[in-house]
Parts: C-alpha cells; sequence; structure tokens
DNA sequence: CCCAGACCCTGTAGGC
DNA sequence: TGCCTACAGGGTCTGG
C-alpha cells in the first residue's frame, strides 16, 4: 500500500534527522527481510557498521540512503564498486514502515534495527517494521542512470522507470510506449518498468478522475485521454503528498508513526457502495488482476467503438 | 521479446 | 473462547 506519495512521505521525514547519522550497531531479526540483499544476515551488519547515511532518495517506491565509508582509508580497498559507492535500499512493500524512535522505544514486528549516532541529533534508534514481509532492506552498489542524466540508482532499481514527480519523467517517450503496449491500461499504469510509483489506490484514483475504465486497452486510449490520465496521476500524488499520505489502518505510518489524511479524500478506492461524488451512482469494486478494482461504472467505461477499430486492425 | 498469471507472506477481521 | 478462512497487493519469476 505504500506508493509513491507515502513513501516521499517517509523519506522527507527521515532527510533532515538521519542524514550525517553514523550505524552505529545494525540487528536483523528476521533474515527475511533480506530477500533482496545478496548474502548473509552478517554480511549485511557488517557492510552497514559504521557507515555514514548521505540524504536518503527515491525513485518510484524506492528508497535508499547512499553510504559514505565511515573509515578514511576504505577508499582504497580496491571493492569493484568503490567508484560508483553503495547504498541502503529499502522497499516498503505491502506493509513495511521505517520507524525513527529514540534508542528506548521498540516496535512489534521490528524485522531489522539500526542504532544510529548522529552528530547533532545524538542516539536515534531505526526500526524497519513489516507485518507481511514484502518490503526488505539491503546493500546495493550504485550505477549510472540508463539516460545518464541527474544521478546514480542502485543496480536493483536500475529497470525502473522514472516516476512522474521526476524532472527528468520524459512525458513523451511514456506516451509513446503506452501506446506501443498490447495490454490493458490499468496494467499499464502498475507497471513499474513504464511509470513508477503506481500502485493499486493510486491508479483506481486517477482511472476514475481521467473517466478511464481500467480495462480499456492502451492501444484505444486517445492521446487525449492518455495525457489527461498523466496529469490525474500527477495531480493525486501532489494531493495526497499535501496531506501525508494515505492511511486506512496502521499499515502505513510516517517516520514519527503517524498516519496521513489523505484516506479521507479517496473517490472510489474503497469506497464501493458509496455513491459516485460525481453522478451519485453506487462505486463498485471489481476484481481484476488478483486484486480490488475500485470505479464508477457509469463514468468509466471501456470505449466499445475504440476497442472495434484496434480489433480490426489486429485483425 | 512480451504479456498474463502464480507466488510469496502474515496479522487481523469475521464467521461459526 | 477459539479455531478457521479470507483478505490486503508490491515485485519477481515462469510459462505460453
Amino acid at each position: 500500500m505504500p506508493e509513491l506519495p507515502e513513501v516521499e512521505v517517509v523519506r522527507a521525514g527521515l532527510q533532515p534527522a538521519i542524514t550525517g547519522a553514523t550505524a552505529a550497531s545494525v540487528t536483523v531479526f528476521d533474515e527475511r527481510s533480506l530477500r533482496r540483499h545478496d548474502g548473509p544476515s552478517e554480511d549485511f551488519v557488517d557492510r552497514l557498521t559504521g557507515r555514514v547515511f548521505r540524504a536518503p532518495e527515491r525513485r518510484g517506491k524506492f528508497l535508499w540512503i547512499p553510504l559514505d565509508s565511515g573509515h578514511p582509508d576504505a577508499r582504497d580497498t580496491g571493492a569493484p564498486n568503490a567508484s560508483n559507492g553503495e547504498a541502503l535500499v529499502a522497499h516498503l512493500g505491502m506493509s513495511g514502515q521505517v520507524l525513527l524512535r529514540d534508542r528506548h522505544t521498540d516496535d512489534r514486528l521490528t524485522r531489522i534495527r539500526i542504532e544510529l549516532d548522529h552528530p547533532d541529533h545524538g542516539a536515534l534508534r531505526l526500526n524497519f517494521v513489516d507485518q507481511r514481509i514484502f518490503g526488505s532492506m539491503s546493500i546495493d552498489s550504485m550505477l549510472p542512470t540508463v539516460d545518464q542524466r541527474h544521478r546514480t540508482v542502485p543496480s536493483q532499481v536500475a529497470h525502473i522507470a522514472r516516476d512522474p514527480l521526476d524532472p527528468f519523467f520524459d512525458d513523451a517517450k511514456f506516451l509513446r510506449a503506452l501506446k506501443a503496449k498490447r495490454t490493458t491500461v490499468k496494467r499499464a499504469l502498475l507497471d513499474q518498468t513504464l511509470i513508477s510509483g503506481i500502485g493499486n489506490i493510486y491508479a483506481d484514483e486517477a482511472l476514475w478522475a481521467a473517466r478511464v475504465h481500467y480495462n480499456q486497452p492502451t492501444e484505444s486510449l486517445s492521446r487525449a485521454k492518455a495525457i489527461l490520465l498523466l496529469a490525474e496521476v500527477r495531480a493525486v500524488f501532489v494531493k495526497a503528498l499535501a496531506e501525508g499520505g494515505t492511511s486506512f489502518d496502521s499499515q502505513y505510518l510516517n517516520v514519527n508513526g503517524e498516519s496521513g489524511y489523505f484516506s479521507h479524500s479517496l473517490n472510489v478506492y474503497g469506497q464501493q457502495g458509496t455513491e459516485c461524488p460525481r453522478c451519485g451512482r453506487l462505486v463498485v469494486r471489481e476484481q481484476f488482476m488478483n486484486r480490488g478494482s475500485h470505479l464508477c461504472r457509469f463514468c468509466q467505461r471501456v470505449r466499445q467503438s475504440a476497442i472495434s477499430r484496434s480489433a480490426l486492425r489486429a485483425g
């Protein structure tokens, strides 16, 4: 459930608190949270302990903290990726949280704990909490971005597209790629190699705002609709960010353990049985891609004529 | 190569 | 009260 706005709230919350902090000690309580780490937990602990955190960064739903060496002579160890550096990568998955605490506060379901020493803020504790263990932490090497612009990214993020709030996101490239897809529009929105940061909640909200049905074939989506849809994705992201993200239960919290307010602004997600805010008809929930899709069947209809035309072309 | 679907994973809610 | 099942869906992998 943490999607771009929620991960960005976490990144922004971490930034002033942990930048410049040293990882004094690291404890892995559940090794399954290291699924994306290439090596055993001892390797994770060894490579993280003593390192200094730089300012956290984000692409889509991936969050990472570039690491400085805590040892002045470590630059000469000849490590293969020394030139590009390493980062602590976090993905929150379905239920992950990064909570910033004092040294005496524990959280239930903490899978990884990092004790931090900050030159200004003193002793801190970073708890990585994750109920369903779809999230992960790992130490990863940084690679140059494919388009060579802006910065490097962790190797496991290299295949993830820039997100629509990234200043280097290429609208024209996205629209071309969308048109070339042979799939349906919600699948495309959730495809992190096409556009990143969108999950089930914001996909449903953006589709409703743009009056597009989730099952509309991408090839039959008009250019105007595609442009509108991208604009609505950005709009819903910006609004959610302003409200501190979406929380339904305590599955998503900011770094201080607080909930966001965007759940009060949802138009269709989780609103089945209530009235569509636009036309007053009932919002429904349908199964799609093993997930719930929330929509107004009146406002959001598959354009049959467009499908017929594309079917004729295909046939 | 591209796309669809299976799979992972567990606390919580609700039924009986 | 307690057991059982359904549910939530990111990202990755595999099969067609």
